[in-house]
DNA sequence: CGGGATCCACTCCGATACTG
DNA sequence: CAGTATCGGAGTGGATCCCG
């Protein structure tokens, strides 16, 4: 099976459940220091965001830059190829707006998960 | 959070570990009974294909078509509205695949998953 | 300030068995 | 044949504490 399957291998790297967060951030700002992600998404912990941000990290999606001082800093940063990942997410993201819309249609507005 | 947010509204949809899969017979066989899908995807399990299929099912992705008869047989097929959904699932195929070669330059190839 | 380690809760998924 | 119900394991995310 060698179509299909690389959609599983791009679920694994975007999927997490905070990826595309973090991601949707460093794309409008450029460029975020560890805390100001962390306010950014304020739910989510430490350790998830250090995880996820490693992992990014490795699939050379986001790029982290060390200042030592007495304070340490790091600054994230898209990196330069994985800003070729911006289309797919926005066609994502626009499915998902457009899907949304679909079921409003055939089911209503469900506000509360039933009950 | 206007944007970005569906990014992960589309994933509850699409990912789920079998979806893709799924989705990557029918839409190759636009038809396909229950049987043919599970020898199709014979790691999964019946509870599972049910499972995601219902899924699918209820965001209108895929008909399910009950024959009632002696042995039993339903018809599962990609909706028009679900047809919609494969230049997506094409683009984040492609993303996977060539993603999978950028890997492969910064790494190499990396077969086992070290030790 | 950034991030690692540990423990725990919850959810997802697989195996099995049963029903119509 | 198509589908459901139950159980149990594995993986994932969260809270807390500790370290540089």
């Amino acid at each position: 099976m060698p179509d299909g399957c690389s959609v599983e291998a791009a679920f694994e790297i975007l999927v997490g459940k905070w990826k595309p967060v973090i991601l949707f951030h460093l794309f409008k700002h450029e460029t975020m220091k560890f805390t100001e992600l962390h306010k950014a998404i304020p739910d989510i912990t430490k350790k998830m965001l250090t995880a996820q941000l490693r992992e990014l990290e490795y699939h050379d999606i986001v790029h982290r830059k060390i200042i030592l001082q007495i304070p340490p800093k790091v600054e994230y940063s898209i990196t330069e190829y994985g800003k070729k990942l911006r289309p797919l997410l926005q066609a994502i993201n626009d499915w998902g707006m457009s899907h949304a819309a679909h079921m409003n249609e055939l089911y209503g507005i469900e506000k509360s998960k039933s009950e």
